[in-house]
DNA sequence: CCATTATGCAACATATGATGTTTCATGAGG
DNA sequence: CCTCATGAAACATCATATGTTGCATAATGG
């Protein structure tokens, strides 16, 4: 697949898409080639990636909205929210984690494949977006 | 307290802070008067009080930096993602509500004054703040 | 061997939301 | 009645995410 192929369907830029692949290509779950003929293909067992493991190839975004301002603030009434909320941030956090890791491509992959016998028709990619 | 004093040592502007104390107000945790002498009032109990509560009259915003792009999505991809992942991120935000929900007013005070004395100085709001 | 087609990279543009600022109206004291 | 406070709206600024453009590089296929 080209970055072109893969971003009409998600309406968005052959760049941007290049810009997230990046992150999948140096993890190794993805390679990309030029040139002719060239473009996108996995590279990697779907049953062993799990969406944590994008995650961390994406560069480990923030999951929370919120948080500790300051890790270590002067502020008193800063400490004291910290000292209360900052496991429980910590907790959430992880459970997400957790939860990514729980799901593989693979089953991702499975999934999609059961929606499109489900809708009971043959489809592309390109109008399996709405 | 006028929103002066309480914007000075937060390195914010009044205003800022007449925004978020809205909030408070119309939830009847803190009153404010106009005028001379006016400014803002404590009117709850902090012993009754979380921060849940408190979170809720800011407007409840979310504690999340992704979820669900999408309820109800065209793309199957999407949609199987959704499926995946969509507990995990309701769960993630009941946690946190929760643990915002265990956390009062009182709690946050008590811990202040322990840290002022821990400290081992007399203190003002003005220099709370480093 | 060279025109085509793809990625890689950097720079720039745009959109959005959070935050900060200004201004004026209103009301309460002294 | 002058001062000082909030209330509200409009506007400005800032940071970030997203989108776009341009050009270099590389590989294919005719």
């Amino acid at each position: 697949m080209t970055s072109e192929m893969l971003a009409k369907p998600m309406g968005t830029n052959p760049v941007v898409i290049r810009r997230v692949m990046a992150g999948l290509r140096d993890q190794g779950y993805v390679r990309s080639e030029k040139g002719h003929g060239g473009g996108w293909t996995l590279a990697c067992d779907l049953s062993r990636v799990t969406l944590r493991d994008v995650y961390v190839a994406l560069g480990s975004p923030s999951v929370l909205a919120m948080g500790n301002r300051t890790e270590t603030p002067g502020c008193l009434v800063e400490q004291a929210v910290n000292a209360a909320l900052g496991q429980a941030f910590e907790d959430a956090e992880a459970l997400l984690l957790v939860r990514f890791g729980e799901v593989t491509l693979a089953m991702l992959s499975t999934d999609v494949h059961e929606r499109l016998i489900a809708r009971g028709k043959s489809h592309h990619l390109e109008n399996t977006h709405a």
